[in-house]
RNA sequence: GGGCGGUUAGCUCAGUGGUAGAGCGCUUGCCUUACAAGCAAGAGGCCAGAGGUUCGAAACCUCUACCGCCCA
């Protein structure tokens, strides 16, 4: 074994368990079932750091699992990503000068499934490198033909039941994408904005209105004034007809609720075509409807001498126009949220249109339920208000999308008779009712539609298969807080409409990984981290430790750092060398026998490995990944190698060497879940020709729990440390040996003499009856270690050392005697409390009056 | 406007009512034959502020300030 961890083995092993099936399921009725469906990424994606969070986890659990004796089942997949891969696909089509509308919809759809099948499996082969133990022969694609089923499935159902409909309404529309938008996909953006304030001149010319708006442009489709009914200001002009500047249109003032009298001048204009609250005074006045801004985000012809120009020119030549025509009042600087498409950043223009609508509000009493009656279990619980909350304000879902790649909406029309239904089958030709040919809608459902069904789709829903039956619905969900809508709760409402089922009994809703200064990770920012930079640079293990130990129980956000991956790779070059240590010493040593006779040291590490194994399975079961992670580490690094294994180098016996071998071992299996490169190669070096995985997790060893050893090592660590420190504080140099006489019961000491020799350097230590002249001393409770050294002892400095260590015990001891000689905490504390404390200032007392003792020999 | 987080060492963060921990960074000394990707020893904190509950608060409650996120 090299001196140095090279990490290049992780290759080999991620092959070997994908080539092996390691990570396939089967039904099995004799073992308890734990499964997991992976939230599916982007096909036209590649890994980035959130993923690498979210998949770590995943198969952190999923190995642990495993090792626990479940049946496991993770399945992997990716998505369409309709929007986006489209999007791709037709960038590189305009590379050659080529648009969709050229080539026909069918052409173009053998271009993106030519495209995914030469790309789309980049993000599955870096799942793979990060080590992830996803059954691969279930791998599923959301556009697969059994997903494409279930999409139909469930599209027929909601639409026989009357919760998928097609409405006139007002949707979010992205003039970029060219197509409508779902509430979810708009986010919102304070911006630096301005208020104009125009006059519309009443039609008898005497006077005029001013209004604020943000959007002057959409003046152009203006059919009312609107003020607040009960706005004494207005009272007089209600039901009064303004003229729209610049245009002549003539239309009335209304009276409207909705109406804010503390917004600009208490009047607003109403442009029902282009704004969502407008829309809806529009409904409730009877308005004409009048759509000034195409899909395409120019004007219209409706809008004059304007048609043609792009909104935001637009909006500077209407501010022009009204300027030179003595419209506009004034301006003001306003700043407010504008919406924008999130996954182009286009300002997003609201807009009336015929979509297609899932009718949420029908189906989240039941969401709410299930969640409620912790029939799903959401952990951290914080996000069960956060996920009620946005169901008591559910609005119905917008799922039809005007673009080619995706699932097809299953609805056709006949041309005869004008019957519409929607199909399960995949090509319908002739209506059912007349016979007459049909046709299908031309619009896809939103990706997140085909997403909703993955839980039971990819079990082969809606056929009552076996594997539906046996796994679903799923035992845990794990992803990150920020598709709690998008993705968790629309999961919930196909579920349980569709199978009446939940989909899944747990989620665990875990933070985003924001850069080391917890800032959000973005291109423009340029703090964006590769995941696979971070593999090449430094290993799947570290990557994986740096992105779990950040977590912490609260499911806060994770800041990433290359000092934490860098100490992640550190650890693994610890394991590498503490277990190459080991095995070279256990090498020709038959370990098969456990031992009858432990050492005190060997008893000590024994027990604290009890006490790790027992956080450890706590923090697993409580979902406190990197509490594991750390308690994990912090046992092999700090107890196994910085004690264990130094005290291991002296006298060892069979109880030694098996001691070190059985720590090594337990220790790598708990380490497997987090680290599952490492942990395998080591495992294999040991000699063991299987998969850590497969192996059983370290049961509890209750007689190995020792509290006494633990004790008396912590004493005795006590004595090393401050002998070491000495040396440290008089320079003695690493090489010297020194001589210790110990005033005190050599007897209880002699077992650890031989350590503090090693481990403190010392030469010999022996007995003396009293206080030694010319010495340094380490007080350890009620004995003294008195180092004399050669040349002269510093009296002085010896003096102030102690002084130090006096003045410091004596504060510690007087916030004990301030808690010891109050009556309420004497009266009111627990016993055992009043009774521990006593015993620590005891303990401390004990320190003291040697110290005090020692100074007075000194003459101080 | 409504809600949710956060504020602890220079930086990034753990912390379960009983005078605070880690990693990185810093100082000092060591290539001590597992590991310099390491070892040893150290320095460094009125736990954001103010009230309250409690025998006792970094932790529980209330308010305030600031930072961040979500929703409208």
């Amino acid at each position: 074994m090299d001196a140095q961890y090279d990490p290049s083995h992780e290759l080999y092993w991620s092959k070997k368990w994908k080539e092996d099936h390691v990570f396939h399921s089967e039904i099995d009725e004799n073992k308890p079932r734990f499964s997991m469906v992976i939230p599916p990424p982007n096909v036209t994606g590649s890994l980035h750091i959130g993923h690498a969070l979210d998949l770590s986890l995943q198969d952190a659990v999923v190995r642990y699992k495993k090792m626990n004796g479940f049946n496991v089942c993770w399945v992997p997949g990716t998505d369409h990503a309709g929007i986006a891969t489209q999007n791709v696909v037709e960038r590189s089509l305009l590379k050659e000068g080529i648009k969709r509308q050229d080539i026909g919809r069918e052409a173009f759809l053998d271009k993106v499934w030519e495209w995914k099948d030469k790309y789309g499996n980049k993000i599955l082969d870096q799942i793979t490198r990060l080590g992830c133990g996803v059954d691969w022969e279930r791998l599923r694609f959301t556009m697969d033909p059994v997903c494409a089923r279930a999409v139909r499935h469930a599209f027929k159902e909601l639409f026989d039941q009357g919760l998928i409909y097609k409405g006139h309404y007002m949707i979010n529309w992205c003039p970029r994408c060219g197509t409508a938008i779902s509430d979810l996909e708009v986010t919102y953006e304070e911006e630096d904005a301005h208020l104009w304030y125009i006059r519309y001149p009443f039609e008898d010319q005497k006077g005029f209105i001013v209004v604020a708006t943000t959007r002057p442009e959409t003046m152009l489709g203006d059919t009312a004034i609107a003020v607040n009914p009960n706005d004494e200001h207005y009272q007089s002009v209600i039901g009064k007809f303004v003229l729209v500047p610049l245009i002549g249109r003539r239309i009335p003032v209304v009276a409207d609720e909705s109406v804010d009298p503390d917004f600009g001048t208490g009047a607003v204009k109403v442009t029902p075509a282009h704004d969502p609250t407008d829309f809806a005074v529009g409904q409730r006045h009877d308005l004409e409807v009048i759509q000034v801004i195409g899909l395409d985000g120019r004007m219209t012809d409706a809008a004059g001498k304007y048609a043609g120009l792009d909104r935001f020119d637009a909006r500077e030549a209407v501010v022009n126009d009204l300027e030179k025509q003595d419209y506009l009042e004034k301006i003001e600087p306003y700043r407010h949220a504008v919406g924008h498409c999130q996954r182009c950043n286009t300002v997003v223009e609201p807009m009336i249109s015929d979509q297609w609508f899932v009718k949420l509000t029908a189906m989240a009493p039941e969401a709410k339920r299930v969640v409620e009656d912790g029939e799903i279990q959401i952990v951290p619980d914080r996000w069960v208000k956060v996920y009620q909350d946005w169901m008591d304000n559910i609005r119905d879902w917008c799922i039809s999308r005007q673009i080619w790649w995706g699932h097809r909406i299953p609805v056709y029309t006949c041309q005869e008779c004008g019957y519409v239904f929607a199909s399960e089958e995949e090509h319908v030709d002739t209506c059912p009712k007349c016979g007459g040919p049909v046709k299908q809608e031309e619009d896809v459902l939103d990706t997140w539609f085909s997403s909703s069904l993955w839980p039971f789709e990819v079990f082969g829903w809606p056929e009552q298969t076996a594997d539906l039956k046996y796994y679903f619905p799923t035992t845990l969900l794990i992803t990150g807080y920020d598709i709690l809508f998008f993705w968790v709760a629309r999961m919930v409402f196909m579920s349980t409409t569709l199978n009446k089922q939940v989909p899944f009994k747990q989620v665990f809703l875990h933070g985003l990984v924001l850069d080391e200064h917890g800032q959000k990770m973005s291109k423009s920012k340029g703090n964006t981290v590769d995941p696979m930079d971070m593999i090449d640079e430094y290993s799947a293990d570290a990557l994986r430790y740096a992105l779990i130990s950040g977590m912490s129980l609260g499911g806060q956000d994770v800041n990433f750092s290359e000092s934490r991956i860098e100490h992640g790779k550190n650890l693994t070059n610890k394991i590498w060398n503490s277990a190459r240590y080991v095995l070279n010493v256990v090498a020709d040593k038959d370990l098969s026998k456990e031992p009858e006779q432990l050492s005190s040291v060997d008893r000590y590490i024994l027990s604290r490995l009890e006490e790790t194994k027992n956080v450890v399975v706590q923090c697993f079961d409580s979902y406190d990944f990197g509490a594991a992670l750390r308690e994990i580490e912090s046992f092999y690094w700090a107890d196994y190698c910085d004690w264990y294994i130094e005290m291991s180098k002296v006298e060892p016996t069979y109880g030694t060497y098996w001691t070190l071998r059985h720590v090594l071992e337990e220790s790598l299996k708990m380490l497997h879940p987090f680290l599952p490169f490492i942990t395998q190669e080591v495992w294999s070096r040991i000699g063991f020709d299987s998969y850590l995985v497969n192996e059983t997790w370290p049961a509890p060893r209750k007689d190995f729990v020792d509290s006494v050893a633990v004790e008396r090592l912590s004493v005795v660590k006590d004595a090393i440390r401050g002998i070491r420190n000495l040396r440290a504080e008089l320079n003695v140099k690493p090489s010297q040996r020194i001589r210790v006489l110990l005033q005190g019961d050599l007897d209880s000491w002699s077992e650890f003499i031989p350590y503090i020799k090693f481990l403190a350097r010392v030469e010999e230590v022996s007995q003396t009856a009293s206080a030694v002249e010319n010495a340094y001393s380490v007080v350890v409770g009620t004995d003294v270690f008195y180092v004399p050294l050669q040349g002269i002892v510093d009296i002085e400095k010896e003096k102030s050392r102690l002084l130090k260590q006096k003045s410091d015990l004596e504060n510690r001891i007087s916030v004990y005697d301030k808690r010891l000689q109050n009556n309420d905490f004497l009266n009111k504390a627990p016993k055992e409390v009043v009774e521990k404390q006593k015993e620590e200032r005891q303990a401390l007392e004990e320190s003291l009056s040697q110290l005090v003792k020692r100074l007075s020999e000194l003459g101080g």
